[in-house]
DNA sequence: ACCTGAACACCGTTCAAGT
DNA sequence: ACCTGAACACCGTTCAAGT
């Protein structure tokens, strides 16, 4: 919570933590998170690499206050309806929505979980919305993940897509063997002929979750 | 397909991709992902880096051959149930099966969506028992995007904490957060005083995968 | 056709020294 | 207490040259 001991008279800080985490999170926004280096962010904060160490433990423990940082100011708290399923949904929902536009951050947040600290309030309310559907506490905790499963599959596979698709221009490996699949082995696969891409180019995040949370809440 | 051009009679080749492969693979399988790079191969296959980019494209395209290398080679076919519900969760627990062995691959597999050619074989069963269940084939590649995107979540996330685990003794984020949770604003999460961890500890895929699935085939 | 050596443009981090 | 400079031990890849 504190920064590095600062009592007794020693040399005036010329950089803060505060300072070097906002610089990164502006490179990040700009450039992505594969241009954020220690000495990168030394040059635009106007000092060096080393000094960096002074403020953070490592780049790791750098990246960790970026994603609390993104967490505390981006957050937004939805309104929640009144049927528990559909308050899963909806938190859920929020959740990816926030994290939608920062694709950047999903590639951090399995690392721990989700687990800064504001995110909790999402934890506390799905949990309690699964228990309000008749589950136990460990049966809530286990739906919890489920959903947390889902949710950040959705958004690695997606921004993995996103990604190379932004990189590639030849068209990928995927499209180059839908083109041409044996119709005997694989009559379904075929029978798309190239529907495939356009199929799963298609935003069903919200089917596959109220499928999921009608299954966990079944009786 | 091919190898490069290799008609004509120029300089014998010294090394083949093959046994690129074959070390990478070794050098993946024993020291993890993260220790696979050129120069280091280049050496162990009696090499220079340079020589390397003679016979695979770019790193990238190494990391695909061993993908689809890997998938060729380990991918199992199990028997399947006649139930076709049962058959998409006996499909997909066979995924993670084989995927779980080998942490390294799951954080390249959504690059390309799983879709080394030898895996087909799944996709194709999987669409073909969510139609048995009454789906459309539109419905059913959109529930086979589901089931893997709640397992390719439930590996990441399995791998990326288990990597944590490995690496570091301090405890995590997570179990400091939870240490001391204010059971006011978070009563649920608070009257599991520590067994958060325990809990999400457990192995519970089957259980999410059946809830899924069900929730998908429900009329 | 296949391979090599030297070089380019980078990384994160440690260590010893300065103010 | 805070910062600097030089160094260590690496990366992936390009380019020009050798056989």
């Amino acid at each position: 919570m504190a920064s590095p001991e600062r009592r007794g008279g020693g040399r005036p800080p010329r950089i803060s933590r505060t300072e070097i985490i906002e610089t990164a999170r502006r490179i990040v926004d700009e450039e992505g998170v594969g241009k954020l280096t220690m000495r990168r962010l030394a040059t635009e904060v106007g000092s060096t690499p080393m000094a960096l160490y002074h403020h953070v433990r490592d780049k790791e423990d750098l990246l960790l206050l970026l994603v609390n940082d993104y967490a505390a100011r981006s957050l937004h708290r939805p309104d929640l309806p009144s049927d528990p399923r559909e308050r899963v949904v909806v938190l859920a929902a929020a959740i990816r929505e926030t994290l939608a536009g920062v694709p950047w951050i999903v590639e951090l947040l399995t690392a721990d979980d989700l687990m800064a600290e504001e995110a909790l309030w999402y934890n506390e309310r799905i949990v309690d919305a699964l228990m309000e559907c008749g589950l136990t506490i460990e049966q809530a905790v286990h739906g919890y993940r489920a959903v947390w499963y889902y949710t950040a599959g959705e958004m690695l596979v997606r921004a993995a897509s996103a990604r190379r698709r932004a990189r590639d221009d030849r068209p990928t490996h995927r499209d180059r063997i839908f083109a041409d699949l044996d119709p005997v082995a694989l009559p379904r696969l075929a029978s798309l002929s190239g529907r495939w891409a356009t199929l799963t180019a298609q935003d069903t995040y919200l089917d596959g979750l109220r499928a999921l949370v009608d299954g966990l809440t079944r009786d």
